[in-house]
DNA sequence: ATGAAAGCGCTAACAG
DNA sequence: CTGTTAGCGCTTTCAT
């Protein structure tokens, strides 16, 4: 059907040996090969449409060019998509494919190490080990030795270097935003998920207030499950009081969409009588909200590429991934301001 | 570092040759070997922790076990995971592993046959192709010959089978769970966009009513582009009649989206006041709207399972995908029945 | 400056 | 019932 031309049709029609045709086409730097003759090689593997049987390239050189991609629930999160755009994009960029895995959350152990036993099988020249929120996670036994890094989340043993988002300086800058707006009564709507997101957000909103010689009052943060009616709980119990905050900072956008229907409910307007910014910039509802949603964007395309970067740096021995198991690599979460942030009113 | 054993490793540790291994491991029925032998095998394949070099394999059988993925836009659309979970679920349950390339939908018809290329070269056994949404296609041409199944588009050529869904019908169902409600002034919002599912919904909400001696009153149908905020210009105007519609079809979630504000800003409850329904099941969308959202679900699962299950077949001889190319193959969109239907108030 | 040949790990005739 | 051996398509050492 496809690829029966080999690399010895390619010889035979240039009028080589196969191992010219090897040498040139890869451009083997010690073989000498004369202008003229590269010339009659390139020519025929254009002609003939020749394109090296990568199995048997893999098999020859120990490399299969492969980078073995676990991802937990591929489908549930549009980020993961990001995540896995960032890995292919940089890794097709120099010559490496994604073969792709798709591992149940609820999977076991087991379960884990055989999804990595598969693509060991492969042949794959990496791993990449996403998972489909930012947390703490026992990586399978069977991924020790082998060149890997895990994308959104921190190895428990601390034996696989890992990339994750920068939840504190993304959550102070949304903080921030309301401060410079000029609130001074700024209200948060945390939730129940003891994740480090939870714990990193509530820690950096105290930070910003602190640091702006604001006082905290723990009557302003309201705690609730992290979806769209746990915020409009926690929003309307906080947007209720006498002395309600004139912003909020949402631990993420679900909550902040409950969040506005509750200050719709009060009457209240947004952004004029009440600010809010959000977290994890999930476009169709931060962009479609009205007002559209001030709010931070999670950088997973970067932690994609990034961990793609380094896993086939380690690959070809330009880098040691072992300088960065240590601690995680932190990526930025930029502040991405929409319409729904204003002064405090009067 | 990891498969450092080999099917000669086995061989030796059970004190027999690599062929009654590779017979013994394989399941070849031909091949008649002792049952105290298989066991001793089996044994020291495990006790090694032996698994196949998949490449060596493939290079052998000249099959590689791998499906190649090309999807559009990977990132953009949520939908497109849920197509390669079904893909991958199928695939993986069948010994196959899905490697994933991604498309930009903007490049040109040069890049995508270089996808295909790449894909080759790697020896895929047959190729997967999804859309971002629903739409004719010109395939590359270096497709043709390949095992192949388009997903959530039509081959404009009609050279390769494809599987899409059922437009019509699931509109139909969506328009006659208003009709059922008992609503008999139904609206429609619709979009700009020359694609399949512009016609075939408009023309469902058609034959819907007329079915139901509704009739068809052009004004009740509102054309803007498939946003959100198309979606609330088009319903302005629709709920701003005196004669407005009791309910409403809305081409997509996110124009329901739209609707909802438009609807509110008129002191119109939903849905007491005024019914709605929408188009794809966007979860994050159709979930968390208050109230929320009665739609349709796009396939999108079913339809990676569905073309991984044919292209398998197709690449081990049980099925000849030509038998298929002649029209798509239609799965069904079925109705995600939320809150937002009633009787018509009064 | 170019070629012959070995061998990556495996399967499948073919021999015994 | 089990073992020998020839490749799959390529890279690479070693000869020429």
């Amino acid at each position: 059907m496809n690829k029966s031309v080999g690399i010895k049709d390619v010889a035979a029609a240039a009028g080589v040996s196969v191992t010219t045709v090897s040498h040139v086409l890869n451009d083997v730097s010690y073989a000498r090969v004369g202008a003229e003759t590269r010339e009659r090689v390139h020519d025929a593997a254009q002609r003939l449409g020749y394109g090296p049987n990568r199995m048997a390239q893999a098999l020859r050189t120990q490399r299969s060019g492969m980078i073995g991609f676990i991802s937990e629930e591929i489908a549930t999160t549009p980020h993961a998509g990001r995540i896995i755009l960032g890995a292919e994009e940089t890794a097709r960029a120099r010559g490496y494919n994604i073969m792709i895995i798709n591992s149940a959350i609820t999977g076991s152990q087991d379960s884990r190490e055989s999804d990595v036993a598969d693509l060991l099988d492969r042949q794959v020249d990496g791993i990449l080990y996403a998972t489909m929120y930012h947390r703490r996670l026992a990586v399978p036994k069977n991924l020790a030795g082998v060149p890997a890094v895990l994308v959104d989340s921190e190895d428990t043993s601390q034996t696989v270097c890992s990339v994750i988002p920068d939840e504190v300086r993304g959550a102070r800058s949304a903080v921030q935003t309301l401060i410079d707006a000029g609130h001074s009564r700024i209200g948060m709507i945390t939730n129940t998920d003891d994740v480090p997101a939870t714990h990193s957000r509530l820690r950096a909103f105290k930070e910003a207030l602190a640091d702006a010689g604001l006082v905290f009052d723990g009557n302003l943060v309201q705690t609730e499950p992290s979806e769209v009616p746990g915020g409009y709980a926690a929003a309307s119990r906080l947007l209720d009081r006498p002395d309600r905050p004139t912003a909020v900072f949402c631990y993420n956008d679900r909550m902040a969409m409950g969040a506005y229907r509750a200050a719709a409910e009060l009457g209240l307007r947004i952004p004029q009588d009440v600010s809010f910014v959000g977290f994890d910039n999930q476009q169709l509802i931060a962009e479609n909200l009205y007002p559209a949603l001030t709010t931070v964007a999670l950088p997973h395309y970067e932690m994609g590429a990034w961990a793609a970067t380094q896993l086939i740096d380690a690959i070809e021995g330009k880098t040691d991934l072992g300088s960065l198991v240590a601690r995680p690599t932190i990526l930025d979460c930029p502040l991405v301001v929409r319409d729904s942030v204003a002064p405090p009113p009067g």
